[in-house]
DNA sequence: ATCGTCTTCATCCTTTCGGGTGAATTTCAT
DNA sequence: ATGAAATTCACCCGAAAGGATGAAGACGAT
């Protein structure tokens, strides 16, 4: 289930089949240029001088006159220029957000300590959350607590905020939702 | 986590690098014939080469030797083919997915008729309950149902009687407790 | 036809809830 | 130590919820 919605994923994206391989790329670059890839350019033009030192012993050169030989000298640069320019451009980033389905199991309640750091709700707003589920009024919730009404209110109001609920009720709905409470 | 795999999966092809490379090549040429940018290419490579016979006439070529004015061309072709490539290129986009948890439980809910009937609930009162549970205020139920807000109360107080709860969030719980309720 | 339940709606009144604002104190990490 | 976040509490005001009661139409069972 899970591997077949990222398939699905990935073949909505198979016209991008080319920044894939441009992410490869990347990769690749990277590898080299820790791996002292300049050297590769450097062996290559060195080769590349050799060569022409050979054939021009050979009295191949200049028989096709000067502007050949600079032209294949610029076209073949010319390509390796565009040659590392690809390997060493960097790739935008897309982000692209896939639903995960995730199964709740009933019977042990495991609370859901990432929600809580990512709604950013407090302890005490916790407590409060968790009275305000079992069905009790603010005013009981100051009882148990040994606050003031006052301060109920405030939590009550920072987690309908926190938890995007018009109501206690529908605070109460998300929270179970979410696995904050039980 | 996802791009990590992607890494894996670029690097196993890590050997192919030449024929992607080729790939490239083939895009940057495809590139360079649709959008006329050849001409520029074209003149530059021209341009040079004429600056290259104005420096032959001029005997100041071959003073370095022809090593050093190759290393030159090399040099200049490159950086124009990174050049190139940059200006040509289409942009990279590198595809990160995010996994996004959404909680669903696995149970499926199955309404308990028996306590429904014992507790003398009616089909109406049921369907307040229902969007009560839901996170709804008395008018968003009564504009649900169709009828006016004193109906709506009218049945939650009934509801409340028959669930022998005190307040709204009271009644939901004792509801989603006894299987009334999803 | 009559009884009982369901459904609908109303009015009056009280309590609770929730928004907005301000502020004092504590806790905690930089 | 200093600033940010958390906790506490207060006051005001309007909105929503809830309690009590009455009542009228619909609908099925006797």
């Amino acid at each position: 289930m899970q591997s077949t919605d990222q398939q699905f994923q990935f073949e909505r994206f198979s016209v991008q089949k080319l920044s894939y391989f441009v992410v490869d790329m990347n990769q690749a670059i990277h590898f080299l240029s820790r791996h002292k890839h300049s050297i590769l350019y450097g062996v290559s033009l060195a080769g590349l001088l050799f060569v022409l030192k050979w054939l021009e012993l050979k009295y191949l050169i200049f028989n096709n006159g000067i502007e050949i030989y600079i032209g294949s000298i610029a076209l073949l640069f010319t390509a390796l220029g565009i040659w590392l320019a690809i390997r060493l451009m960097k790739p935008k980033i897309k982000t692209v957000l896939v639903e995960k389905e995730v199964y709740i199991s009933n019977t042990p309640f495991i609370r859901n300590e990432k929600e809580l750091t990512r709604l950013g709700i407090s302890k005490r707003e916790l407590d409060v959350l968790q009275l305000m589920a079992k069905g009790l009024s603010n005013g009981e919730i100051a009882e148990q607590l040994y606050v003031s009404l006052n301060t109920v209110k405030t939590h009550s109001s920072n987690l309908f905020v926190k938890l995007d609920a018009k109501r206690r009720t529908q605070a109460i709905e998300k929270a179970k939702q979410l696995g904050i409470v039980a």
